[in-house]
DNA sequence: TATGAATGAGCATTCATTCAT
DNA sequence: CATGAATGAATGCTCATTCAT
């Protein structure tokens, strides 16, 4: 009756997705949602266009998983680190260590949450977006708070840090676009920000 | 006939071409390239659609336009604050300063030169900002280098220095996109990238 | 400022909806719904398919339109000949005589109606047609009970005669797409279903 | 090897064409050949759709199937009342109950017959019920001549009043789309067409 | 100039049809 | 035989661009 056991399908299914979603970062990170076409990506997957609407009903609804999916890595991430044995410092230089070996290896990861932020994503996706940021902004204030309460970070506005941390992870991810040569600051730059 | 209607022509020409890029910088920065319509920029400068034509001839030469006006303006000011009496650090603190209150009054500046990073705009487009975003990073890298001259600014490469600076400043604009009334970090902590 | 008046504008646009609507339904009521390309619809109109959604901002809006003038020109036949003078016979030889001669010369009117009430058809669309339908069959069936009372029109449920005369012509109009040619019945043949 | 077997897959191909073909039958009388997706019929039959094409080799095959299916049906039965015994008007009673009953329990077989005619079929499958439709009119016409003779139906172009009476059928099937609740008129109603 | 009707290229989406399993 | 993944032609709809007025 049925030649291949729906496990198989599913496997097969869950496969696809992924690569169908790693392509769609690739796409969507350089153009934007407007400027990408749903032929791109299916190129990029090296499927039909048509293939694509298998997995997701809509240009939007890949958009939206394609965030979705970036913005939990960061927010994984993050909280991985804040849960980290050791000093609040040494948690503040893995995290941002971490964040700029990603960004070197999929710089992709963090342009998705760049372009999300314009007017071209549609209301739904940036809400998304914005509730997981809140965790990430959350998480990452925290930290912040218990270095300078260790003394390690410097006094000032633990939010006013934290957006300042955030702007130059995600500018110096802009910036692997226009030169993707160049060479990244090194960490202690990065964390001077928050050095008490 | 008469020069002086000319003139005027030209003057009243020249204030509409102003508006009309005034207004394309804000749905532009908003929205990016594709997802910016001609029609929307004609709404937010008050014309019917078909009278941009008379102005600029397709949507890539207002958008181009747009992005040179707003890097032009970098330029100028990078270039003016390097031209300033004072030490180098005092220069850097003025320019940091200047362009801090240039993205809490006018963000749409900063955030044109994110979007045509993107393969949204033309590769045209881009070589445009390209060379002027050359010589803005050239004057900033010369003043950081100034700076470290003096034992102002912490040694270090001052191209990666000049990323991250550049880097901040463009990731704090994005931010004013989500959060538009997130308080921006003092310029202090901005300049501590730099701080020997 | 403005070359044409607005007044002008009204006026042109609403000739065009006008030839819009009467080539949508000749496209339409000979394909139904789905069959139809909103390019057949303009190449009857002898427009750019672009055109169309000057007018109706979507095929299905097109298509509720010409449901909406064909049903509103059946009731406002049927109503007109309701209070028409002189005996309930004569109204409904009135009747019987405009609806075939209106098939005759512009069947599209009475094809369009048989068409909605196919699943081709959008709910939204057919709740259109439905609520008017029910005005044309009171209507009717107030007619009929006249006749009856005056004894002109033979005894029996007036909701079934209603229904059997709306088919008979709902019947012959659909007749005349498969045989243009064919003789109409003649209109006493018609009326026997109401003959007392 | 074994006859039995194969005797049997056919038996049980047999089968399933026809549980398809009533499924078609559903699906196409209620939207229409455009409107009424492969997919459709194969949910309505229980199947996946790639099964469909085992049976039929395109949709448009299968809807000539349903098509002519339907339309041979009706033939055989004008065929086999017009053999019966009796006087020419008790055959016409018979016909008329019996197309008025199988409208009742099955209104898809004549509601086919009505999609077909719009230009929504392809030009091969009008053709087939062309055909099939010739031999029903007829048939249809010579049993209206017979009750002429007899002086049973009343006289006048008897092509016309064989329009006149399948017309009033199809109208009826229609109505049962709209209003699958509303009471068929009587037989006699319908007969009143004919009667002398 | 200024307007908005008009055009058509381009892209999202659907769905008949094929085919590996 | 049976399934559903895969393809691509077809079609709705958008929007940059042109142009008559």
């Amino acid at each position: 009756m049925c030649p291949r056991s729906a496990e198989q399908f599913e496997q097969i299914k869950d496969e696809r997705r992924r690569a169908l979603l790693r392509a769609a970062r690739v796409v969507f990170s350089r153009k934007g949602f407007a400027a990408a076409k749903i032929a791109d990506v299916a190129a990029q997957a090296g499927i039909s266009h048509g293939l694509v609407y298998h997995y997701y009903p809509e240009k939007e609804s890949l958009f939206a998983a394609t965030i979705e999916a970036s913005a939990e890595g960061w927010a994984a991430l993050v909280a991985s680190v804040r849960a980290q044995a050791g000093t609040p410092w040494d948690r503040l230089v893995s995290l941002c260590g971490q964040m700029i070996a990603g960004m070197r290896e999929e710089p992709e990861h963090l342009l998705m949450t760049v372009h999300v932020y314009s007017e071209d994503a549609s209301p739904g996706v940036r809400d998304v977006l914005r509730r997981i940021r809140q965790q990430v902004l959350g998480d990452l204030e925290v930290m912040i708070q218990d270095g300078q309460r260790a003394g390690q970070v410097a006094p000032g506005d633990p939010a006013a840090l934290t957006r300042a941390l955030i702007a130059i992870v995600q500018g110096l991810a802009i910036n692997r676009l226009v030169e993707p040569e160049a060479a990244l600051p090194p960490l202690d730059v990065v964390l001077r920000i928050l050095r008490a």
